[in-house]
DNA sequence: GTGGTCTAGACCACC
DNA sequence: GTGGTCTAGACCACC
């Protein structure tokens, strides 16, 4: 498991710590069940504040990404046991507007979009499917 | 040209005016050479600080979907004068992978990821067609 | 004479045609005693304010690059009659500065920047000889 | 760290702030990792207001000067991390230009500007040599 | 403690 | 009237 954290981005670093994890967990390289780093281990490998790393974890627990066992570690959850399903439609619909938005901009066509991502989903679930155990 | 504000959300009130600009930009909702109201205007009608709506403002122009012209008033910039694709593209590629790691949390596969974006594509482009002048 | 003007510029417009002008001036592009286009024809061929260009015209004369001779109209000056030396060599410093502070941010040495420079005047002095009556 | 503030320059002062940081670093009196006075310390020492330099401050990030932490600091940027080339390059024709303008106003052959950069030039260079780490 | 945002209100240059 | 800057002071998220 590995990420880059970029301390300069204004994106807070908690937030880096979770969009990695959930990257890494929807690219399979993070497995259902498997174990991740303590919040201590985490912060002394990053050289981060362990307060940093908790808030990160607490945040993916409440996405039901991990499971935090007390006395026991974290771990990655089982695919099903994650729903909050509405409010990430929700956020999805978010995140492809601002796409639109962005190409707009760009003066890309709708059709020209929908080539890139198809080209990017391609790209990104043939690295998933390496990792497939 | 509207859109709403949100005082409570996390993004900051100056950031919602900038997306909500650069929307209606991409709808067709403002067009190119058209005049937005003044800062202190706007500031009025949204009952902000005019120095929230400056702030949005310069931001705006900085990314080039306005002009500003200092005594005279702020307009849509022509889509000719927007630049700096190298930037939209790495922006664009950031985009496209949230959503699909989005997706994945949400256990939503590519296939029908793509054919979600389709549907809102053709939705949003249809709202666009509808404000061409 | 022409100079292109870009309404977006930070820089106002008044200083724009006062820094077009000075520029022809020292390109040769108009020579002293050459009679310059009255605020309200320049107004009209550039399609700005009078009292924009009025305020240029004051600033011209304030630097003795141009005469105004009430009732007569508006000429170039004579390059001898254009002291207030200490205030330009003060300016030229400064203008160094920023020369060199940029370079030092663009990783360009001390040598390269002489060089770049010695290559700029020399174009520039071309293009000034071409003018030469 | 030291430079001075004009209250009455038609120069804003947050852009005063912005030219002295920049000058500062490219002297090497403020090195590459080296922790600025925190907005608040930096508007006590100067009696501004702490909006004024926070808008200083973001101005140097954009500009990739420095690197603000959030919650942590800011600090001076590594060399490395300044990109932008194009833009300074285009800035810097821009300043090289405004230079022979002046110095032919001035009635200073194009030899003895470079004469004049050279010297101010060799002066800057020992001031920077002296701060070397 | 660190930077970021926001309001309120004043003042300025430019048109 | 237009946008830009600045102070004063409050409040917020993050470390």
């Amino acid at each position: 498991m590995w990420f880059p954290i970029d301390p300069r981005s204004p994106t807070p670093i908690y937030q880096q710590i979770v969009d990695g994890v959930k990257e890494a967990v929807a690219k399979n390289i993070l497995q259902g069940g498997e174990r991740l780093p303590s919040v201590r281990e985490l912060a002394g490998l990053m050289t981060l504040n362990h307060n940093t790393v908790a808030k990160a974890y607490q945040e993916l627990e409440r996405e039901r990404v991990i499971d935090v066992v007390r006395g026991r570690g974290t771990f990655v959850a089982a695919p099903g046991s994650r729903p909050d399903r509405a409010e990430r439609i929700v956020r999805m619909k978010d995140i492809m507007k601002q796409l639109w938005v962005e190409a707009h901009h760009l003066q890309i066509t709708s059709q020209d979009l929908m080539t890139m991502m198809q080209d990017a989903v391609l790209e990104w679930d043939q690295e998933r499917g390496q990792e497939e155990s």
